[in-house]
DNA sequence: AAGAACCTCAACCGCTGCTCT
DNA sequence: GAGAGCAGCGGTTGAGGTTCT
């Protein structure tokens, strides 16, 4: 995390991942280190010292904009957080590019972290010729690079090694490879890349994850809703997904881990595995299949086929499908080796407005912010806490006493109309 | 044209195991 | 043998690009 101060307008750019903007006129009495709230910055390695001490030097008065992930509001001793995940829109990211381009700023004796630059490779790829591809953590201490020997390491290892297939697509041949030894050693991509000249581990991690999701999703996409391919997904396959032809690949030989929900079950560790005849994945596409396939491979069509409404188990998780989709025949068995992998499926958005006041009414939510205890809520001004409290005030509208009813854009509504208008690329340096 | 959904990939984080003192 | 430091690994995140609506 850094900090960066506009000379001019005053602005503070709180680097992380993304800039949150702060601005405005100082309120009464300046900033104190009070409000559990600047733990939030703590818990960004801020030196929040330091930052109170400047903003109440500048006489700047902080009100967060939305710039990325958070979101917040600021009052004169404390700082509200929220975050909010909302997809910058193709403006936004322009904007946030041209700044991030277009930023010096201060390290202020932090680690460097984020993408790389030219410069950067260049002095790595020096230390890594002078020396060889060792004594990581000399780069920082030699003062070379502001960098943490581990993300030197890293992108020696994942991009500036010589002899990488970088920006090349995984041939079919390469994907087969890398499903029969990831069935072979499991999630083991370090050895796995060791079979795949010019790859690396985060190369086949990356393929491997990308390939589970479309399949999770193809599977549990309801087949009714599958036009000829209104999913554009499929339409857009990688070509050895299309094209990758049946292989021999170990199967998991005990018939009780088939169905077991442990993930442990997931990687082939038996030492009994005999080959099988694997079904091209463009028969995953197949929604008259694909359903009937799993409950085949789970062995369950037998214990659900009587039932009114069908259910096909998967790992984790029991989905409800559509009747007439369980009634096509069952593809044999082997396909199954191809679902062991897939996770359940994820969870509902994480971490929307919705859900930030719905943890707002856990009493416990507040104890991440380090003081804890619901005597702490007054100061949200989201948050009823039966007493009236200075905490009304700051909200302004009734709606806002419950928040369970705030919705995500009310909260944005409670910044003035103008403040977003501010949030403009920084000028080059060169014009600052 | 704008937004949504999805994909790819770079980079980070936490953990583990190894080596050295 | 204990502990510190480091390298390596696997999981996860998030930015940016692409395609479709």
């Amino acid at each position: 995390m850094t900090i960066v101060v506009h000379p001019r307008s005053k602005e503070w750019y709180f680097w992380h991942k993304t800039p949150i903007v702060c601005s405005g006129e100082r309120g009464r009495g300046g900033y104190r280190k009070q409000s559990a709230s600047w733990r939030f910055f703590e818990d960004r390695n801020v030196k929040v010292e330091l930052m109170i001490e400047e903003m109440n030097k500048l006489s700047v008065n902080l009100a967060l904009h939305a710039c990325g992930d958070e979101v917040g509001r600021a009052e004169p001793d404390r700082i509200f957080i929220n975050r909010r995940r909302r997809r910058r829109t193709k403006v936004e990211s322009k904007k946030l590019m041209e700044m991030r381009r277009s930023t010096t700023y201060d390290e202020m004796g932090e680690i460097k972290k984020g993408p790389w630059k030219t410069e950067e490779d260049e002095v790595l790829l020096r230390h890594v010729k002078k020396y060889g591809p060792r004594d990581w953590s000399s780069i920082r201490s030699k003062g070379l690079l502001q960098r943490t020997g581990k993300s030197c390491r890293l992108r020696w290892v994942n991009k500036l090694r010589p002899d990488l297939k970088n920006g090349v697509k995984f041939s079919a041949e390469e994907e087969r490879t890398v499903i029969e030894l990831q069935g072979q050693y499991g999630n083991k991509w370090a050895r796995i890349a060791t079979h795949l000249p010019g790859r690396t581990d985060n190369d086949v991690k990356n393929f491997w994850s990308s390939r589970q999701k479309r399949l999770a999703r193809v599977l549990l996409s309801p087949p009714s809703h599958q036009p000829p391919q209104k999913s554009h997904k499929s339409l857009r396959e990688p070509p050895a997904l299309q094209k990758v032809p049946p292989f021999e690949a170990p199967k998991h030989s005990s018939s009780t881990e088939s169905s077991v929900t442990s993930p442990k079950a997931l990687s082939c560790s038996s030492s009994y595995c005999e080959p099988i005849q694997m079904v091209p994945l463009p028969e995953l596409m197949n929604p008259t299949t694909t359903n009937a396939a799993i409950e085949s491979a789970t062995g369950l069509l037998d214990q659900n086929q009587n039932q009114n409404q069908p259910i096909c188990q998967f790992e984790y998780t029991t989905i409800p499908i559509e009747e007439n989709s369980c009634n096509q025949p069952p593809l044999p068995p082997p396909l199954l080796q191809d679902f062991h992998h897939i996770p359940p499926p994820p969870p509902p958005l994480t971490f929307d407005t919705q859900d930030i006041f719905n943890q707002l009414g856990d009493p416990n939510f507040f104890a991440v912010f380090g003081q804890g205890g619901t005597a702490d809520l007054s100061q949200f001004p989201f948050v009823q806490t039966g007493g009236e409290g200075e905490s009304g005030g700051s909200c302004g509208r009734e709606e806002c006493n419950d928040p369970l009813m705030m919705e995500a854009d009310a909260f944005m509504d409670e910044f003035p109309m103008d403040m977003f208008d501010h949030i403009e690329p920084l000028p080059s340096p060169s014009e600052w």
